[in-house]
DNA sequence: CTGCATCCGGAACGATACTG
DNA sequence: CAGTATCGTTCCGGATGCAG
């Protein structure tokens, strides 16, 4: 009892953990464009951001202990490892471009936040 | 250039950032239930939980910057401030319903998370 | 190639007391 | 009533090195 009861059993807060955590909506982004993808091309997808090999570690257990995204080893020489959506990943697509679409309409009005150097 | 420039300007991101914060989107859920609600009001609609005053009023007014809430506040004695949604933030509804939707949908399919007393 | 172990700084969060 | 101020804690995330 007590403590944060009244949030238990509630599925909004559910959805809020899970996708917490800065790179999880931008992982799930990927996989949701590209369908299966290797441990180094997810982290090459991320190009010169700043995300390390231990956040994507993290963050794909997390992603996986949710059932979020598949995890496939192969027992190869050098390894292969690939991740995929699961279905219910797959079903929170739509919110994801939701969510893009809402991003739009508010860079619209309010630009993106962030500088813009002017000319 | 360099650090998270790929990241400028993309919607999801934005989207990502504005409703970062533990009671984010629990506010926005109560102020879209209930409309307007004084300071207070919102304080006791999360009753027993861990929210402080000092959290509160951090995520009001982060929300308020980010043109996600209106903040009215009544030159009176006893003070009266009322919060309620932009345009901005009555469109985010959509999504915090269909999060709620998919919740649902993944307790069926794996419970909430929490522990549940047996029987 | 795909991770794991360790250390560390800073941001987010929380408890409490005080104010106009 | 609606905050502000201060302090303390937790925990997320970054850097680096190592391993199967």
């Amino acid at each position: 009892m007590k403590v944060n009861d009244w949030e238990k059993g509630c599925p909004l807060l559910l959805t809020q953990r899970i996708i917490l955590g800065k790179w999880k909506l931008s992982i799930i982004w990927f996989l949701g464009k590209n369908g299966t993808m290797r441990f180094t091309e997810l982290k090459k997808a991320f190009d010169d951001s700043t995300l390390t090999q231990k956040m994507l570690t993290q963050h794909l257990k997390e992603l996986e202990s949710d059932h979020f995204v598949i995890r496939t080893a192969y027992n190869e020489m050098p390894p292969r490892v690939e991740y995929s959506l699961t279905e219910e990943g797959l079903n929170f697509l739509p919110i994801l471009q939701q969510m893009e679409k809402w991003g739009e309409y508010y860079i619209e009005l309010h630009g993106d936040g962030y500088d813009t150097i002017p000319l």
